[in-house]
DNA sequence: CTCCTGATTCGAAGTCTGTCTATGCAACGT
DNA sequence: ACGTTGCATAGACAGACTTCGAATCAGGAG
């Protein structure tokens, strides 16, 4: 049920592509890169949604089951796959069926990449979250 | 006419108050930690307002005139006067009038602030745009 | 096979967003 | 004082988003 995501980013892991890193605060940025990125940032831009990517993220064995997900908030479940959905349209999240239940784990390679792009360059390293 | 951020993220300096830095990897983030979150994405969440920023961080001098940031949009000016806005409201610019013109320039503590919150406690730093 | 549970998909309210035109306000020049 | 230019605000409207209940699909158990 994965194998759906947008492929925003252009994360293909190649150090320095032809229409790589998109810089945000150095240069003016391009139309497409814009829209590219703004589909990650809108999928952000919910409580719900960034209440489930952390979620996610901070789960045990860097997963998490649907079953643990939804009773965690006042909203149906059919609501909860849908922002789930969202998430994982927007290449931040993917998931598997096993069994029952689907596992949905997070993928660093796009918050790592938009971390990026928020940093300036002068900057040595943002401050990660004391663990 | 500025004086009107929402001061979301708590952004007041203080190394490790109380509702310090949220921890959207690490551990689930409490309800209205995500709802201010989610503000900022959201104001992030348009390709219009990714490239205003954009010009605004990368301007000569830290800022850059509302003149000449309207022209390089097929919008109405009031369009991007309403942009502008919702960017100074999410406390990702500020702005000023100099005579006849109005100046915009990025507040960074904000988009540090994001940048810390996107990257993972065993990350050493995320790859700055090549300047 | 049939039933039950977990999860996604579908269709339909209700609300919010992005955009426009029209208007208002501030600063400058004549 | 008057008109012009630059920018912000107000109101209106189409399209998108959020949410729900109902229906549907996927696995496991009896």
């Amino acid at each position: 049920m994965p194998k759906q995501e947008l492929v925003v980013l252009g994360q293909t892991a190649a150090p320095a592509a032809d229409g790589c890193c998109p810089e945000l605060l150095t240069a003016p940025l391009a139309e497409d890169q814009a829209a590219e990125l703004a589909k990650v940032f809108k999928a952000l831009g919910d409580p719900v949604r960034l209440r489930l990517l952390s979620m996610i993220a901070s789960g045990a064995g860097g997963e998490i089951c649907v079953c643990d997900l939804t009773p965690a908030f006042d909203l149906s479940q059919p609501t909860i796959s849908h922002h789930l959905k969202l998430l994982r349209q927007a290449g931040l999240i993917d998931c598997e069926r096993r069994g029952t239940w689907v596992y949905y784990w997070l993928l660093p390679e796009t918050t790592d990449r938009l971390a990026g792009i928020l940093t300036r360059p002068g900057r040595p390293a943002p401050a990660a979250p004391r663990s």
